[in-house]
DNA sequence: AATAAAATTTAGACAAATCTAAAAAATAAA
DNA sequence: TTTATTTTTTAGATTTGTCTAAATTTTATT
């Protein structure tokens, strides 16, 4: 079972799919700056991708994956969010140890296994960061969600994901006492430099700034 | 959590140390056939970990790990194992089919995966292919066992460990409906080329010649 | 002991992935 | 629209792991 393409040229197609994601156009800094590397190495690595033909590549002009680059990036990201999964739900871990360790076994070749791993997990829907699991196909939905400045004061919500997921903000978060599928509500904004007031279910009360805010995402019926 | 160690050095010295379990020393050549590499390649990997302090070796006189080799060794062995226990036990992957993707899993380097994964599968003492896995600390017991051309006639046994661990001995084991944990006695013994009649418990009688006979282990009660 | 054969190592090359420094192209500012 | 700045690419090295072919050392055979 050799793998088709190599740990590194998977963590590129990964960091581009991602980036173009967001962007919707992907420049080599940026390719650079997330992967900390240097903008010649990512230069490199383009001619790579595109001779394999996962990439729509002209030097100068930008590029972006084709249609196998990105049924390759979901593949990974796939494998990525189930092992994170598995190490939260299965073997106990904290929400934010999982990504360094998943960063590895994404890699793993066995398309079987994959499959396999899905399954023993009951075919979850989303990771412990609340990000959608791709199926076997590839295929994933998005549910709609708002960051915590958009909710409304007093309107009790369930925390669906986090947007910046460095382990900086996920221990911020784990010490005030938030993480998936809290609910919470906003009892106060405060106008001069956006911070909130929340009140956690079940908690006592605690204060956000606006660049935490920003990242936590949430889900609320709203009548 | 940067690997100490490569995937090919960490293939390197268990390899070295699976030869030097059976043969007490090892050569060039046989790590070469071992591996399915080159004696050149070998020899220049023998100077990397020595360099790493991982092996004794001076040019032509042969070599062997060291007690900070053995231990790398055991470590890889014990994540190999545990990982084909999880796939066969909760992944339902047959014994003959886990091999191949434990030897890229056992490179996963998280120390904090694997014990948890033990934790998890419950501390088993043995592999799918009946082998020892060894502890957090690298100790290990091997229980006395006899393979099936040294098992008495008439003496009912079970199977514990099979040991040439190929594809296709697995296949016709499991062909024959020969598992770990079957238990089954001797009939027959042929002169002429050392085949066996097996009677297999619950099942009809088979015949294995003599190069299964010799790979297959078991463990009975000698009163 | 001399020679033949086998095992091992060295010399030199290559592919993959990365880097630094310099050149070229694109973009922004004056 | 020149000039300056930023972005991107190229040129040339380096590291790791592998290979072939040739040299060296050890071992076995006359
Ligand atoms: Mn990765
Ligand atoms: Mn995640
Ligand atoms: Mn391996
Ligand atoms: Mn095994």
């Amino acid at each position: 079972m050799v793998p088709k393409y190599s740990s590194s040229r998977e963590n590129y197609v990964k960091a581009i799919f991602h980036l173009q994601e967001i962007h919707g156009t992907v420049t080599t800094n940026d390719v650079a700056s997330e992967m900390q590397t240097r903008p010649a190495s990512v230069t490199d690595m383009l001619k790579k991708l595109k001779a394999q033909k996962l990439l729509l590549y002209e030097k100068y002009k930008g590029f972006k994956l084709n249609t196998e680059g990105r049924k390759v990036a979901l593949q990974i990201i796939r494998k990525h969010r189930l092992w994170e999964f598995f190490l939260v739900e299965k073997l106990r871990f904290g929400w934010d140890e999982v990504h360094e360790i998943a960063e590895e076994l994404e890699h793993i070749s066995s398309k079987k296994l994959i499959d396999r791993l899905d399954e023993f997990l009951g075919f979850p829907k989303t990771d412990p960061h609340g990000d959608p699991i791709p199926d076997s196909q590839g295929r994933y939905t998005i549910s709609r969600q708002v960051d915590l400045l958009n909710l409304p004061v007093n309107q009790i919500a369930e925390v669906s994901s986090i947007g910046d997921q460095s382990v900086e903000i996920l221990e911020l978060l784990n010490h005030k006492h938030i993480a998936l599928g809290t609910r919470l509500e906003v009892k106060k904004k405060f106008a001069f430099d956006n911070s909130l007031e929340l009140k956690i279910k079940n908690q006592s009360t605690v204060t956000i700034s606006e660049h935490v805010a920003k990242n936590v995402f949430v889900k609320y019926d709203d009548e």
